[in-house]
DNA sequence: TGTATCCTTTGACTTATGTCAAAAAGTAAA
DNA sequence: TTTACTTTTTGACATAAGTCAAAGGATACA
């Protein structure tokens, strides 16, 4: 999916505009394991992935790293408290497969948001999408058994096992590479 | 805090727009264990909490209850999922003290979006908010320790622990009641 | 086509947290 | 106050999941 394909998902923009606003975004053709942004540095930019996979990552005092979100091609990627804050990332962003993504400052997408009343509605329900999607993951993590929020995952994520890690998936689920493992190949380790 | 200020915290409308914007909103006075929303219920309603408590639970298969946020007064509460995407709420809304509230319903709080584009950047400012403040609460969830997903309630919800019951609180950072006394009781049940 | 590297699986053991049950403390009602 | 009810704490025990370590597989590179 384009960048314009997905604009228009959200609100019907006048062609002008969306020629507008399109035009404030930049393209990017990105390799494997790029990192767009550093812990602890603001991340100043949105970005629209046309195709491939990012992800956003923490890094604990152990040096261990535990995958936040999964960030797929028709999606935009960002270190969203940071972008949209302006404050100091906590988490890493970086890609997984080579891609090409379209990224706009947080500076140009305000002036695009002041300018035209439809971006400004894009905004808004752009936000209140992400915010169902964390909610949803919030749920899995909070209710859900480990062989359930696999299976959540699966739906957020269609066939994100064959692209990225296994360790990746366990950290975003909140569990050991190990148990993972083990839930995947006995369908389930526990009692039911 | 009221309501003309908490809209005034985000966006400087015009007092003739704020009036009117205000005026689509209706007062209530609620009791405590009122209950607001029913799960499998579609929630029409942003409420405003004036003043008061509430929490949005979820109950399990095995009659548990699992509280999924805590609402304060200065801030807006719903199901956000159902009232965004205007499907079945997964949770219960209750009110947990004798509180003052301010509803408004989606088809009037869309025409005003419509309307005012001060109001859709409202919107979006509010969205984005909440976003990073669920966002703080998958990260307490997913990177912390018992004790440190206490510490994060305490500052997300500012001496809550007054106003509610433990278990309510412990079913909201993912533990049972028992661990959360004794996390409370001898400062770390653990090594550090 | 072999060598190095990375990713996944498996096993043995440890540990944090859950479960169940009962006692203690706190609160409200008569 | 006494009684009843709710909430919190404590204890003993069970268990899901983590840790550490090593063996297999897969993949890339030279």
């Amino acid at each position: 999916m384009n960048l314009s394909d997905f604009l228009k998902q959200f609100v019907s923009f006048p062609p002008e505009e969306l020629e507008d606003i399109i035009s404030h975004f930049e393209k990017e053709i990105v390799q494997k394991n790029k990192t767009l942004v550093n812990q602890g540095q603001v991340c100043n930019k949105l970005y629209f992935i046309e195709e491939g996979v990012g992800r956003s990552y923490y890094l604990k005092e152990d040096g261990k790293e535990i995958t936040q979100w999964f960030f797929i091609e028709g999606k935009f990627m960002s270190s969203i408290e940071s972008f949209f804050q302006q404050v100091p990332s906590l988490y890493y962003l970086e890609m997984l497969e080579d891609s090409t993504i379209y990224s706009i400052t947080r500076e140009k997408l305000d002036a695009l948001f002041a300018k035209y009343h439809d971006m400004e509605k894009f905004g808004r329900l752009l936000s209140t999408e992400m915010l169902t999607r964390v909610v949803n993951k919030l749920n899995a993590l909070q209710f859900q058994t480990a062989k359930e929020r696999y299976e959540y995952m699966l739906t957020e994520f269609p066939n994100i096992s064959n692209r990225v890690s296994l360790g990746h998936i366990a950290s975003y689920l909140g569990m050991t590479q190990e148990t993972l493992s083990r839930i995947r190949r006995h369908d389930t380790p526990k009692k039911s």
